[in-house]
DNA sequence: CGGTATCCGCAAAGATACTG
DNA sequence: CAGTATCTTTGCGGATACCG
């Protein structure tokens, strides 16, 4: 049973022939800060349903898009994770998600809120001409997830996990972490007083959010 | 009626939901020369029937990715073309493109073939390190169907119609340029010799082609 | 736990006929 | 030419049952 494709000899058909169907950039998505496990992955893709999940894995390993991981032991368990292809095309979902944080559509929008979806959102609201200023390095904790990001000469990288020597540490919740980004200047300031500062000060840490659309 | 949504509060998730459709990215390559009548849409998206143009042509307007605007008389009909909005979704799609145009799949893949989707190719093959090198402005003809590219301060600019002032004009047709991209060196030299120069040397048209791997 | 397989209901896609 | 209307087909969502 052929896969459904355009039939188009271009290569944005062809890409849209790998990628393009339901799920599959979402699932990109999910591995975007690093690897991840099936039940993982369903947990960031609320809806998706197990048969299609392990269908579009199935693809995007034939698409040398993600590469299926034994991990080593004890945990033994299976994990998925973006290829060097995968990162290219995670580039431009990146892209996808700046293009996407600047439409009406997403600001009117309201559904299923996840932490990870908002730090990654870090990097669509990213604002290159704002760098320079602010922490070099933060850390964000939300109940037991915890999230960096760092700026390296005017690059933003995020990650999972604990940051290596944080100028900052914060601890909020998510729905904290949203109100801060839908208000902006003064107004965002009094809002980011819900978040405790765990390590260094609340002026890095506002500096920080201005770095950020 | 609700359209569909993956009820994610996240840039990406909401992106998708505008664009993440079947043909809906196609039906923005197509507009990314310049704009196009529904009949000349259903030229280049063979197979999509009229209703799911019609649908997705809403949902681009209705995203302001789209607009629709009645020709000047005495043509008098309905064109689409990008908003501002629609060529930043523009750029992202040249980016899948160039992602596609590396991809083992599209390598391997055949199905139809038109120009314009070559000829778009080349956004997606163009190499800046290459840049510098051959002549500014080329014009490419095919039967009766005309496009323009034109490199100005390294920045490649493709359009349908006539090029103003090129260095080379060329005739051929679609499967010589897609066998001249499928060769390389040589080789490429060789497949280009089936190429009819209407205006200039040949030597700029092979210098232009270094130009894009 | 980490998936695969199957069934069922529905909504979107495909095909085509038709109309202003 | 520019779509709309109608009918069929297919993929998706959801549930559940199964297997290493």
């Amino acid at each position: 049973m052929p896969r459904r494709s355009y039939g188009q000899l271009c290569p944005i058909a062809s890409a849209l022939d790998l990628v393009g169907e339901r799920w599959t950039l979402l699932v990109v998505r999910e591995l975007l800060l690093g690897p991840k496990r099936f039940s993982d992955l369903q947990v960031g893709l609320p809806g998706i349903g197990s048969n299609i999940l392990s269908d579009r894995l199935k693809e995007l390993e034939a698409a040398s898009v993600v590469s299926r991981r034994r991990l080593p032991p004890p945990a033994a368990s299976w994990v998925y994770e973006l290829t060097d292809r995968g990162r290219e095309l995670g580039d431009i979902v990146l892209r996808l998600g700046r293009w996407g944080v600047s439409s009406p559509a997403f600001r009117q929008s309201d559904g299923t809120a996840r932490p990870e979806w908002t730090v990654l959102s870090l990097y669509a609201r990213y604002d290159l001409s704002a760098a320079m200023a602010g922490p070099a390095s933060v850390e964000l904790r939300f109940g037991d997830e915890t999230y960096s990001a760092r700026i390296d000469e005017g690059q933003l990288t995020i990650g999972r996990g604990a940051a290596t020597s944080p100028d900052v540490i914060v601890s909020l919740d998510h729905d904290t972490l949203n109100r801060i980004f839908r208000s902006k200047g003064r107004e965002r300031n009094r809002v980011a007083n819900g978040v405790t500062i765990v390590e260094g000060s609340r002026d890095a840490f506002e500096s920080f959010l201005r770095l950020f659309t």
